[in-house]
DNA sequence: CAGACGATGCACT
DNA sequence: GTGCATCGTCTGG
């Protein structure tokens, strides 16, 4: 299966509140202390879990979360019910159910990225758009705009389908 | 269409 | 015992 990434968080440091290593180390956030290109996968409200690149240097502990994805390969067609004009594919519009369609669970904490068994590609496709906002979900540092998505995207996390300009 | 809310498990204090 | 880096369903306007 493959998807193209179109929605991502930052979590960075000890210092910024909303990561998981706001309260230092534990068991559970140990590989992000680890080295990068790794991946910490986490289960959140005890159903869904979120899917994250360890990115800066050992003992640095800093992450980001993939938050939506369009499917590319190992999906069924989408399916147009009915009359509906323009069908939208979201089934990975969001880090829960992105998690979901591949199958991620914690277990698959610590896979190697550059690896071949879960891995990013570059597939050389003209750059997107990029739109920096507040993340989503968490109630501290809502003032960092460290969400990035492609604006073009109508796989993004959240209900709202409206026009970006 | 937007806002509220319940489900459900576990890490952490 | 508390609080989640969520999502689908239900409600009211």
């Amino acid at each position: 299966m493959s998807a193209r990434i179109v929605e991502v968080e930052a979590y960075i440091g000890e210092y910024d509140p909303a990561c998981h290593a706001a309260p230092g180390p534990t068991p559970r956030n140990k590989t992000l202390y680890g080295v990068p290109g790794l991946t910490y996968v986490y289960l959140i409200y005890g159903i869904y879990y979120c899917l994250n690149f360890v990115t800066e240097a050992k003992d640095c502990p800093a992450a980001v979360l993939i938050r939506a994805g369009e499917p590319v390969e190992g999906f069924e067609p989408i399916q147009n019910v009915g009359y509906s004009k323009s069908p939208v594919d979201r089934r990975l519009s969001g880090p829960g159910k992105l998690c979901r369609e591949f199958g991620l669970s914690t277990a698959h904490t610590g896979i190697d990225l550059t690896g071949d068994v879960l891995y990013v590609e570059d597939r050389h496709e003209p750059a997107p758009i990029i739109v920096a906002s507040p993340r989503i979900g968490i109630t501290k540092a809502t003032d960092r705009l460290w969400r990035f998505h492609d604006a073009n995207s109508q796989a993004v996390s959240g209900k709202s389908l409206k026009a970006q300009s």
